[in-house]
DNA sequence: CCCTATGAT
């Protein structure tokens, strides 16, 4: 890492670079821009020349005619296909991955030698072609429709069982009790519905016709009592703090936990949930005196609510007022005061803390916890502190996390020493499907009857993919339950997805009735952001939605992609946190031991870094190539983050960060918004532009879309929509909003999502306070579009896009096919130049958020960016279709 | 004609 000392991070301004020299830079950069832009092309050629040669032709005429066929059958069935549609989907999903994967390696191969890679990047290249393979493979299985493929755990003997016990090796210490126990299990190994002991009446044999078979492979051991307590004991006697202090798996170690944090500066902390090291930890250390000297604790979280509720619970436990001697530091909100000695944050928050405490001289201990979740901030965090604790031996750096992976945070932090500390959970059964599942939301219907009909009472969690999936699944159970009629238990059914009315949520953590019980539709939500009490069974499709960032052609896809082992593992814990739970897995063993990766991708080689490397560049950190990252991002993710930042201005031709770059800094928004929103004071729109960028902040989550009432709520959307585009759509509904005096009345007519308005509400408020830090005047007051629209192009002409033909467009920038997505308010009207806030992959490459634009401005604007030639217009004169190509081949 | 998981500054 190349970074001066603390103290000199903000001298070095290179704002004063003479004129000739920086036009020369420019020339040069130019020259480099152009010399890659033509490699690029001519990989682009080669790669589709080579599939062309390589692709056998046998294989080809036999995929030819499957597609054929698959065509065909497509238009007998259409409306069936609706239902499967979904199915389908998901196939192609997986299909476009799969290329996308070749394609990446035959990238990789072209543009880089084998000599010129390191190790890891050798082994990351292997992994990627072995992973190819099997993907391949398995595709060819699923042709032959042959399920022998999947090798049932039925063969496991006394040794082998333990390859699919997924304990961590402290749990993993042979208990002949714990042995015998887990011997018993495996009896009764097949696991059946509804065979003995329920008494079929007609209506259960119409139910269990097409029942699913379970196998139990393992089971999940609980940590701390062995015997399965029944659900009425878990509702334990009031204790008073001090005894529940003491019960905690913690407590035993406070005095050992001390003296290791005297002893080392780094230390690993690995301790599975309810351990009560969140809230122990701290309160340990300050009593220690880790505070005397006027410094404070801090510990960061991934999650507000985690943030804020842990920050109660301490407070209350050391008898204070909350906000006086503990604290909690979010986004929006800072509870804290000059007394406070324990701090709890958002990741986020001790993030943009660097900016103004670069050495974080305020703390003595800095407690990094859910470090396992891997989010971006907590994953440059580790960077930054590891870094800051070379030059400040008095800090003490406590690295929190719960999975197996501890090693590779030890080995990140110097081999840094790692303290285990023991959880406490009940065991849960793990069940596997005898047979792969064709369709998981049917399958899903199904679990839940059969558990409904035979188990014990006790809620049950089923992790779906999305809100669509939810629905769907929402409607075919209370079908089969109506027809159930009155010969079953009541069943209570419950949608939880983040996008769901706050009051409709709430529903879930109502207590269940008597007798009856409460299934619980989520999505990723529940895994980890919610927990509900009294789950005794969790379903599990082991399906997730992912959000892939493409840097070569920047765009994101939102991907259906297989969960991995540390997330199914974390579903299957959410079934013990109360009693002894069962969790279903809509998969097979063997697809749980061969085909699920180890751990999730760490979001920080998934997704667009321009922020975060604006941020570290605020922080004087230059050499980013170099930067320690625990897993470093895809290279060119990196390479087109500095790149979009020196076209906006934000670094000089050295990567240095200018002054408009550290004005970018200062707002918490991406850096192309930042752009728009300092460039509105020039266009006498602030008003409206800080607007515009609070409510795109909010993700697209404004208008609201219940199922049963799409064409209201769509007819709700058109009323606000502006010929100019989406942007000025956003500023219609805010102002009204504004007019109706901040309604919750008026957001139900309008079909609004009520909480995405309060939280643009927030961020407009807060962008507002820091253009006034920033020195920027807030103006406003014009009534036409004009120049609204130039201030966005200021911030986006990286996003362009012309109209080409049939109604599709194409983009200046990589001259790629695009359309514009049908919610927006241009779907019709196709203007000839379009700027567009984001571009996505679902099912067509689409742009979201459209404006229309005319090029000229985009020379007004950003003219070191655009040449007077490629903005020619080609739909009015007679040009060679090459023209359409822009500067690629010229 | 669409099919937005989850967080956070």
């Amino acid at each position: 890492m190349s970074r001066q000392g603390p103290s000199k991070r903000y001298e070095s301004d290179s704002d004063s670079d003479s004129v000739d020299s920086a036009e020369e830079a420019r020339r040069r950069d130019l020259q480099e821009r152009d010399e890659f832009a033509n490699r690029l092309k001519k990989r682009d050629e080669d790669r589709t020349r080579n599939v062309v040669q390589n692709f056998d032709k046998r294989t080809y005429e036999e995929a030819a005619k499957r597609l054929k066929l698959d065509h065909a059958g497509r238009d007998k069935v259409i409306s069936e296909l609706r239902k499967t549609s979904r199915w389908k989907y998901l196939e192609k999903r997986k299909d476009d991955k799969l290329q996308e994967l070749e394609a990446d390696i035959v990238d990789d191969e072209y543009l880089f030698e084998e000599e010129i890679l390191t190790e890891r990047e050798k082994k990351e290249r292997q992994h990627k072609k072995e992973l190819l393979q099997l993907a391949q493979e398995h595709e060819k299985a699923r042709e032959l429709e042959r399920i022998q493929r999947y090798h049932m755990p039925r063969d496991l003997g006394k040794d082998s069982t333990a390859d699919y016990i997924e304990v961590d090796e402290l749990e993993k210490v042979p208990q002949s009790e714990q042995k015998k126990w887990e011997k018993d299990q495996m009896a009764s190994a097949v696991f059946k519905f509804g065979a003995k002991d329920v008494k079929k009446t007609d209506d259960y044999e119409l139910l269990l016709e097409d029942q699913i078979d379970f196998i139990q492979a393992l089971q999940m051991p609980g940590s701390s009592e062995k015997k399965v307590p029944e659900i009425s004991d878990v509702q334990k006697k009031k204790l008073t703090i001090e005894e529940t202090k003491k019960s905690l798996p913690i407590y035993p170690f406070k005095d050992d936990l001390i003296a290791a944090v005297k002893e080392y500066q780094v230390l690993i902390i690995k301790g599975e949930t309810g351990s009560g090291k969140t809230t122990q930890i701290p309160q340990y250390l300050h009593e220690a005196g880790f505070t005397a000297d006027g410094k404070k604790i801090g510990c960061t979280q991934p999650r507000r609510v985690a943030a804020m509720s842990v920050a109660a619970r301490v407070a209350q436990e050391m008898d204070v007022k909350l906000g006086n001697e503990v604290g909690y530091a979010i986004r929006f909100e800072d509870c804290t005061s000059e007394r406070t000695v324990i701090k709890y944050m958002t990741d986020g928050t001790l993030h943009r803390e660097f900016l103004s405490e670069p050495d974080l001289q305020s703390y003595s201990v800095m407690i990094i916890d859910e470090a396992h979740e891997r989010t971006l901030h907590t994953d440059i965090l580790f960077g930054l502190v590891k870094d800051i604790a070379r030059f400040r031996p008095d800090l003490k750096l406590l690295i929190s996390s719960a999975t197996l992976d501890v090693t590779k945070f030890s080995e990140f932090f110097d081999d840094a020493p790692v303290y285990q500390i023991p959880g406490r959970r009940f065991p849960v059964d793990i069940y596997y499907t005898k047979a792969p599942e064709a369709d998981y939301v049917d399958a899903c219907v199904v679990s839940i009857l059969q558990i409904h009909v035979t188990q014990p009472l006790g809620d049950i969690l089923v992790f779906l993919t999305g809100q669509d999936e939810i629905e769907t699944c929402h409607e075919l159970l209370q079908d089969r339950v109506r027809r159930l009629g009155s010969k079953v238990k009541e069943l209570i059914i419950l949608p939880l997805y983040a996008n769901l009315p706050s009051d409709m949520q709430a529903k879930i953590f109502e207590p269940t009735p008597p007798g009856a019980r409460k299934v619980i539709l989520a999505t990723n939500i529940a895994e980890t952001s919610l927990t509900i009490d009294n789950i005794i069974y969790v379903i599990d499709p082991g399906f997730a939605k992912q959000n892939h960032f493409n840097s070569r052609t920047g765009m994101e896809s939102l991907m259906v992609v297989p969960i991995s082992k540390a997330s199914a593992n974390q579903r299957a814990g959410r079934a013990g946190r109360v009693a002894a739970g069962k969790c279903f897995r809509l998969y097979t063993a063997w697809s749980y031991k061969h085909e699920l990766e180890e751990c999730t991708v760490p979001e920080i080689q998934r997704i667009n870094l321009g922020n975060a490397v604006l941020m570290l560049k605020a922080l004087g950190i230059n050499d980013l190539v170099h930067f320690d990252f625990l897993d470093p991002p895809p290279h060119e993710t990196l390479v087109l983050a500095l790149e979009q930042l020196y076209a906006l201005g934000a670094l000089n031709h050295h990567g240095e960060l200018t002054k408009l770059g550290r004005r970018m800094a200062e707002l918490p928004v991406d850096p192309m918004m930042a752009k728009m929103v300092l460039a509105s004071e020039k266009y006498k729109c602030s008003e409206e532009i800080v607007t515009i960028g609070a409510m795109l902040s909010v993700n697209g989550a404004i208008f609201y879309r219940p199922k049963d009432k799409i064409i209201h709520a769509d007819t709700a959307r058109k009323n606000f929509y502006h010929m100019a585009g989406d942007h000025l759509s956003l500023l219609n509904v805010y102002n009204q909003w504004r007019d109706s005096d901040y309604s919750l009345q008026w957001c139900y007519e309008n079909f609004i999502q009520h909480r995405s308005m309060k939280r643009a509400r927030d961020v407009r408020e807060q962008l507002v306070n820091l253009m006034q830090r920033v020195e920027i005047e807030m103006v406003s007051g014009i009534d036409e579009t004009d120049n609204i629209r130039k201030a966005i192009t200021s911030g986006y002409f990286y996003h362009i896009a012309r109209f080409s033909k049939g109604g599709s467009y194409k983009t200046v920038k990589h001259n790629q096919s695009v359309t514009i997505h049908p919610n927006s308010a241009l779907f019709e009207t196709l203007p000839r130049w379009v700027l567009y806030h984001e571009l996505v992959f679902t099912t067509k490459e689409f742009m979201r958020q459209v404006i229309e634009i005319e090029s000229k401005w985009l020379l007004e604007v950003a003219p070191h960016y655009y040449k007077a030639k490629e903005l020619e217009d080609s739909t009015n004169k007679k040009m060679p279709k090459t023209v359409g190509r822009s500067k690629m081949t010229d």
